[in-house]
DNA sequence: ACACTAATTAGATAATTAGCTAAATTACGA
DNA sequence: TCGTAATTTAGCTAATTATCTAATTAGTGT
């Protein structure tokens, strides 16, 4: 679950997925959107294969990613039920009082 | 949104989150639970803060902390949002099994 | 003012991460 | 087999992060 939250914790690897989302990409079409260097952008689908985020395939001298959405979606879930805001079913929110749950200011510095 | 996905990638600051979801809670109360030094809580605090996701507040000599469940909740909304997968109303998705979304084979190493 | 408690800041170190260039690997076509 | 293209690995540097101990700040009570 860590791993999958810091995969998608990196700004270029959620735009990875993002476009792996309209269908399968090779490395090299998903690294031409990105500024870095294709070595760069390697390492970035290692995290993201390592977080079993995304499968590949080698097509002729091409590697093929493609998303796998079902393990977004259950870490996504497994974070949302780790914190008792389970999305299907959004009534258990505040279970003890909400007093200080939400304040009415927030001060981000 | 990187932010929060970075504070809650840390084991850590997941407990942390989790035990203040049951109520606030002082620095030193919510230190005993881990096993590494009171500053390094503290540092763990201030990036659950900068990301907004609890509130400081103190009280004589110490510090209560409260998680802003809010904050949390549309960060994992809007991630859910990015990926086509809303929660809220999720009608496109599987999640009876692990059934590869769009790739056929799934080799997790 | 002084001592005590709670928490943070300062300062240091080790580990991890993102980025680069250059080299190696792999597959394909002539 | 040789050359080319696509991708990854190797090796490096710089920046960030987690952790520690020691020192500092802030509040309370005597």
């Amino acid at each position: 679950m860590s791993q999958v939250l810091k995969a998608i914790s990196d700004p270029t690897r959620r735009t990875v997925l993002e476009l792996l989302r309209k269908g399968p990409m090779t490395a090299g079409a998903l690294a031409e959107h990105f500024a870095v260097s294709k070595p760069t952008m390697s390492t970035h689908f290692k995290v993201l294969k390592a977080a079993d985020l995304v499968h590949s395939e080698k097509n002729g001298t091409s590697v093929i990613y493609s998303l796998k959405m079902s393990v977004l979606e259950e870490a996504l879930m497994g974070i949302a039920h780790a914190f008792g805001l389970d999305p299907n079913k959004n009534e258990s929110v505040s279970e003890s009082g909400d007093s200080g749950t939400q304040n009415p200011k927030e001060n981000r510095t």
